[in-house]
This record gives C-alpha cells, sequence and structure tokens, in this order.
DNA sequence: ATACTTCTGTATCGATCGGTACGGATAATA
DNA sequence: TATTATCCGTACCGATCGATACAGAAGTAT
C-alpha cells in the first residue's frame, strides 16, 4: 500500500520486513484459527517478525485483527462488492454465493470465511470484535436490499418481491457455506448448494413467473 | 437422569450439588460463549460448583464439553430428529429452518446454535473437536439425504431431484440462520428467511411442478 | 465406634496468555 | 564523524489458562 521509497525523509532506521507481506499472513492466521485460536505466538512466527515490532507496526491484537479484517474484505473477499454491481439481481445473488463457495474451498486459502470465523470466535456478544463484526454483518445486508430495490424499480424483480427478505437469504446462504467449508465440505458440494438456492430466485425482467 | 437415591450402596460421601443442572448450566455457557471463550471460572461460576468437583464429575473441559454437546442435540436441539419423522420431505425442510430459527433467537437461550458456534471456536480443523463437530456435520447430512432419497421412491419428490444436493442445501440455510441467530438477527427476520428458503422447494406429490 | 470411601474447598502447579522495558544495532541527517 | 531517531532481539512482566495435591468433612459398612 504505502510506497518504500515515496516518503522523503523516514528518519531513523527503516523497517526490515515487509508491512503488507507481515499484514497478509497474519490475516491467513487469524482465517485459519480464528480470532481467540490465534496466539501471538503464531502471529509472530508466520509474520515472521518479533513481538516488539508487531506492536509497533500494528498496535495490539485486536488492532491488528481489524487491520486483517480490512485487508480481507478488500483482497479475497473483494467477489462481495464486485457482486453489487451485476447487471441483474440473480446476477448478483449468483455471484455472491459462488464467490463464498470458491473463496472458502480454495485449495491456496484457508478453509471458510474470516469473517464468520472471526465473528463466532470471539468472546460473547459484549465483545467489542463481535459487535463490529456484526455491525458488518448488517451493513452487508442493507446494501444488498439497497440493491435488490432498485432492482424492483427496474423491473429486474418481480414487484411484489421483498429486497429484505431475497438480501437476508442471500446473506443466510452464503453464512451457511461458509460454515460448511470451514467443516471440510468440498467445493463441487458447495456449488451445487448455490445452485438449489438459486431455484428460489424470483424470476423478473424478461421471463416473470408468477 | 441417574435417579438420586436409586442406588443402594453408593458408598462414600455423595456428592451435594445435581449434575444435571450443572450439565446444562455448563452447556449454556458453551452456548453462549463457544469453546475456546469458556474459561473453566466461567463454568465453575455457571455451575454453583468448584473446580476439582467439576473434574471429578465430567473429567476435563474437553469431555465436559462433548457431554454438553450430546445434552444440546437430546434437548434443546432434539428439533433435528423431530423434522426427520416429518410425513413429507417439504415438511422435514420447513421444520428442520423453522427450528433453528426459533431456537437461536429464543429470549431464554443464549443466542445462535452449540453446534456452529462450539466448530468455529475451537483452535483450527487439527483440533479433536473440530474434527467431531464436522463428523457431526456430515452425518446429519447423511440423514436428511436419506431421508429424502426415501421421498423421491415415495413420490414425495420429482423423480430426478438430487437428495445429496437438497440435504446440503437444507444444512447450508441452518447453519446460515445459526450465524445470523449469533450476530443478533430477529426472529421475524430468519423466519422470512425460512420462507424465501422453502420457495427453491420442488413441489412433489400431490402437485409436480416441473 | 472404627475403618473406609468419596466429595468439598483451599491453595497452588507449570504453561501460556497478551503486552513491554531496555539495550544494542542500523540507517538518515548534519 | 557525531547526532538522532527508529528498529530489532532478548528477556521479562502480571494475569490467566487448564489442571491437581492435599487435607478436612461427610457419608456407608462393619
Amino acid at each position: 500500500m504505502k510506497a518504500k521509497k515515496a516518503s522523503p525523509a523516514a528518519l531513523g532506521r527503516p523497517r526490515e520486513f515487509d508491512a503488507d507481506a507481515a499484514l497478509d499472513a497474519a490475516m491467513r492466521v487469524f482465517w485459519q484459527k480464528g480470532y481467540l485460536g490465534t496466539s501471538l505466538s503464531d502471529l509472530t512466527e508466520a509474520m515472521g517478525i518479533n513481538r516488539p515490532s508487531l506492536y509497533a507496526a500494528f498496535g495490539n491484537k485486536e488492532s491488528l485483527f481489524r487491520k486483517a479484517l480490512a485487508r480481507y474484505s478488500a483482497g479475497p473477499a473483494a467477489y462481495v462488492s464486485r457482486a453489487i454491481d451485476e447487471p441483474t439481481a440473480r446476477g448478483v445473488a449468483e455471484r455472491m454465493m459462488r464467490g463464498v463457495a470458491e473463496l472458502g474451498t480454495s485449495s491456496c486459502n484457508p478453509a471458510g470465511c474470516l469473517w464468520v470465523h472471526g465473528t463466532l470466535s470471539c468472546g460473547d456478544t459484549s465483545d467489542p470484535v463481535h459487535k463490529e463484526l456484526s455491525a458488518h454483518r448488517a451493513s452487508t445486508i442493507a446494501t444488498l436490499r439497497r440493491r435488490f430495490a432498485r432492482a424492483v424499480g427496474e423491473g429486474d424483480l418481480p414487484a411484489g418481491s421483498d429486497p429484505g427478505a431475497l438480501a437476508r437469504f442471500v446473506a443466510t446462504v452464503n453464512f451457511g457455506l461458509a460454515v460448511q467449508a470451514a467443516t471440510g465440505a468440498s467445493r463441487a458440494e458447495l456449488l451445487r448448494v448455490v445452485d438449489t438456492a438459486l431455484d428460489a430466485w424470483p424470476a423478473g425482467g424478461k421471463a416473470a413467473r408468477s
């Protein structure tokens, strides 16, 4: 992100590790082991740095986790924002669900989804991390709802459709796919689930159903 | 379960607490905080006993968690086995999904589902608890698959239906509902998701669709 | 009453947790 | 080259983790 030689000054000894690569490694550890399941020793080992360097560069464990979440959203989970831009509501739903199914079963990534794993692997609902993750869930659903409401206005979805219900349905299937991926379901199995879920999708646009 | 005065002998000093009530309390703590999020101090406080009594009666933390899971399956999550006995495949699916939606948002229970919360709140996939929970997931899906295969044979589902895909779909929605319940979704919202999911259900029996 | 068995409570174990103090090393600035 | 600011590595902090040793209390059996 930040250019290495952009800042002219950079007084003092420059850091010897790549902060981006280190954050990437931290993200993958959290992704695999969850928030509570990840210790600082796990992190420093995977990031290739020692503890004081971690604290100087990223703050404490919670702060590092939030940065890892942001990187996850902008990187591996970018399928979400790309899905919103699909031209049809059905395309949005399909891209959302296929996205998590493929990401969560990629052989070069940890299984499952960092958001889901992180949400359920911090203390109880009073934990600030839990609250932030719950807020993010609500925000994503709201974004989907607005997108589907637009589709109703465009005739892309039948007039009687409930955008909120459809948004929550897509989110629910996505969370379920993430849980299944985290517990060893195969990509082929999950893609069949996506197809089944899409059978529930209300026809609209050129071919209205009911 | 075990009667207090049934055994005639019971040599030595009898225990002063109700083991069933204590296990019930432990189950609820795990349900609310997850496996890693629950400490022994949390447990002893909720169970009203001290640490050596806990170890004598239930073994270590992992053993207690397994007993809590068994109690959860036989108690709050008994809707699963009841759902299997529904006369129609659609009834099975509906009862499964409504079951988790209502259980996970009950005001007198912790939010979410102990199985899902437990699975994602133990270490990584190498953890024995994680392996057992994954196996339980696979077992539940297999039971659903057999039930739906029977429904195909009975004409309750269309001949071309894929019982495995339907079973995984129902399980996926259930997991997703549990995640949503754990992050604060309301019962009304989740029941609408169930209705949306049931729109995907293939018509059969009296009213074949395609 | 005595012996024996089991439970309860305190007090503590070694290990690990997240987080830091501090000194030596390294580079840019002057 | 001297100064200054930052980073790296060791070694350690208090707190908490899961798990237990031990002694006294409370029962049954003889």
